[in-house]
DNA sequence: CCTGCACTGAAACACTCGTTTCAGTCGAGG
DNA sequence: CCTCGACTGAAACGAGTGTTTCAGTGCAGG
């Protein structure tokens, strides 16, 4: 990596990121600047230059840790049927204390599509390889694909209009044809 | 509207208008700047001021151009039964014609989500009910959510990876279910 | 003690941003 | 001719950007 910053490891970049993390949740990465993260995590443009070399770093470090996020939630599903993943799958994402991750991770897929360059690169297609790596176990093409469709699709469906009956019931219904 | 500019429906607007939508598509909506896009469509920042009365009143127009482009999509739609419409839309989505109109529709739904107010708000609510309102015609509930979400998950996988077959034979084993 | 190293504060640099001010140009209507 | 309104160019304004420079602090190991 040519844009790490000197801190690589260091305690306080760890620190500083979980907090500049807990910031973006809430704020998003769109319009994200420096001064304004470094006053409200109690530290400085100046210090975030130097443990993470640059902003690109930064950016590049956060959605890291946003795709540690959820391939932590992939690890620890329960081992059972392809229903009872998927079901299990979208328990999680309706959860409403899992939406501002969920914002973010779709704000970075767009991102990511409309620039393939610059710090988000990559980042869209490596939560495809990870989702389907996991349905995959269970399901066979081409229904492991379209499962993960389902669960996306129904994500941006409730994410936008918040109504989580009737995105539930097409999830469910999906679940229920598997069987 | 606040900020519709003083030229609410000259010529000139909509000549720059579709210009600056072209723009647009090429370059995504998220770091769009008044001065790059006014030297490359042949006006200045000055007039795209005088003609949209702020960079927010422009980009609410150019969202809105994106959403009649979808509009019309959904208009000019084979009648005929659920499979022959999902296939349809499977078919205009997939196109490499409209992956950037696409791709800027991404950006847009995200954006929406992370901003609920400016000149995104509405924006990703709005397609999710011009969809549901197609779907619906020709599948009840939880189908039509169900086939959405299937189209714009595909959809979503599609942008990422490249991988017309894979995801288009994930849109074809749903649609083979309906029948 | 002293040297090095991880880290930090203050200030400046060199931009770019959206927007405004002022001064026009041009063609149509009275 | 004259005026009015649509439209435009040049330049500036003030704020905010990522980044750099310089000058430290405080604490570890030799």
């Amino acid at each position: 990596m040519a844009d790490e910053g000197q801190g690589a490891g260091s305690p306080r970049r760890e620190e500083l990121l979980e907090a500049a993390y807990a910031y973006v949740l809430r704020h998003g990465l769109a319009d994200l600047s420096l001064r304004p993260l470094a006053k409200e995590i109690g530290s400085s443009p100046r210090v975030l230059l130097y443990l993470f070399g640059s902003k690109d770093g930064l950016v590049r470090a956060l959605l890291g840790r946003a795709r540690d996020a959820e391939l932590a939630l992939l690890a620890d599903l329960p081992a059972g049927d392809a229903a009872g993943l998927l079901r299990a799958l979208w328990e999680w994402l309706a959860a409403p204390a899992h939406r501002d991750l969920l914002r973010l991770w779709v704000e970075g897929y767009g991102r990511a599509l409309t620039e393939p360059d610059g710090p988000w690169a990559g980042f869209a297609e490596a939560t495809v390889r990870d989702w389907l790596a996991v349905l995959g176990r269970v399901l066979p093409e081409p229904a492991a694909t379209e499962a993960l469709a389902v669960l996306r699709g129904a994500l941006l469906d409730l994410l936008a209009t918040g109504e989580a009956r009737r995105t539930g019931a097409a999830v469910a219904a999906h679940v229920a044809r598997l069987s």
